[in-house]
DNA sequence: CGCCAGGTTGACACTTTTCAAGCCGCGTGG
DNA sequence: CCACGCGGCTTGAAAAGTGTCAACCTGGCG
């Protein structure tokens, strides 16, 4: 989802696992560490466990494996999905740099859905029973960690709206404006970028046929409001997108 | 929900607000104290304030309202939804004793849903800041907190699961099965019982019309699966609404 | 007693899926 | 280096599922 860094990630490429610190991270105010004072993201560091590479298609984590760390997506891309006993399966979220994996195994100490990298991604180990303890001794690490499982739920509360009252249509419209502001707040181009995932990861996302996908993307181009090559999305016509979003064409 | 109560709840039904008492609390081993010691549940009844009573559909709270405190339902029953500017809305879930309210709200510090109740209720109010602040004292409650936390975000997982790939005959047979196990979970029959919500509800949660949920009762009790009448449910063949939940019936 | 919200049912319309055919682009192996 | 194969994408035509609109019924409440 990375086609036009306006802002370059200042990275170091080394090999194999790093430790990682947060206090130099420059995702720190998006991710885990957001609004911590300096000498609290000092214990956070404490914390964080070494990161870890994944290649495209890798899982970080599957639905009934033992849950003992939450991940903060470090660069790339992730799908999350739960799958059916009979095999169908729903993609449930797609994350990026910043954005927190892993909280729905706290319920039953167990994952409840697969993390696959959709691109070589690195992400941060956080392992739980350390944030636990850690929690307890730093009051705004357990308050921003209370807000950031929140903020799960209500971006699931979005989707269940999608999914249950939108045409279409409208749900389409609302993917590319919500990835267009999601990788705006990270410093890539809102109007342009390159999809991570497929039509048909789309579709189960937004609870379609990847065909209505495709004919929806060829019909929002001749409509004048993106442009389309494959992978390639830009965006012509925000505005529009947002008339459709809001339900004003019927 | 409570048509045919196997076991009577003990509650005390004085007027005006209760002082609550968890360890008293016949739904303690569902609700927020379920795991935690006897002296621990006594530190809970520190910040587990007044009872609170309201009448069929009055709102707990709604959305855009100052958050300060998470509500466990006492008795009664609630329906949760989202809103979309142009009108539309989305019931986001059914709540019944022992569950609880609002933790959409810990991200924004204002309520994302409106709460709403479906019959006259009681309320247990915890606010927010002494919940984080005995949290930090009482690590079993941070951890007990973190799973409910959880079982929301994995809840909501199922939801969009029902509502991106599944067709409504399977959704309503869902629907059915997850309330005959709750109300069973709670010490009523888990064969019949009383809905407490509009077939316009029911719609709404599971993503269809009003007029296609009245048909697939029709069709459940031509099928021998159920009996209906009104908000009588009796599940006559549980089997046979697995079978359609996992789409043995294509 | 009458009203009205809530529920049922039918006929028809429309959106989305299904099935099918064909294209494109990319990586692999000859 | 080129050919091939294949996953991913597009598009069309027909089918299926669900929604829309409308009429009518029912039971509970004021």
């Amino acid at each position: 989802m990375t086609s036009e860094p306006q802002r370059q990630p200042a990275v170091p490429l080394d090999l194999g696992a790093l430790k990682t610190a947060c206090s130099n991270c420059n995702l720190r105010e998006i991710c885990l560490p957001a609004g911590l004072s300096h000498d609290e993201v000092d214990r956070l560091d404490e914390l964080v466990y070494v990161r870890k590479k994944l290649r495209r298609a890798e899982a970080l984590f599957r639905a009934g494996e033992k849950f003992d760390a939450i991940y903060a997506v470090r660069s790339g891309f992730f799908k999350t999905r739960v799958t059916t006993p009979d095999g169908r399966d729903q993609v449930t979220g797609f994350s990026m740099a910043g954005e927190i994996l892993g909280m729905d195994g706290i319920s039953h100490d167990k994952h409840n859905c697969d993390a696959i990298a959709l691109e070589d991604s690195e992400i941060c180990t956080i392992p739980y029973s350390h944030l636990e303890r850690i929690s307890l001794e730093v009051p705004s690490l357990q308050r921003h960690f209370h807000k950031v499982m929140s903020r799960e739920i209500v971006r699931e509360n979005s989707v269940m709206m999608l999914l249950g009252v939108m045409r279409a249509e409208e749900r389409l419209a609302a993917f590319l404006l919500n990835l267009s502001q999601r990788l705006n707040a990270r410093g890539y181009s809102p109007v342009e970028f390159n999809l991570r995932m497929t039509r048909e990861e789309i579709g189960s996302y937004l609870g379609m046929k990847l065909e209505t996908v495709s004919r929806l993307f060829s019909k929002f181009h001749a409509d004048g409001l993106i442009e389309v090559d494959q992978k390639y999305i830009g965006l012509r016509n925000i505005e529009g997108l947002r008339e459709i979003y809001a339900h004003h064409t019927k």
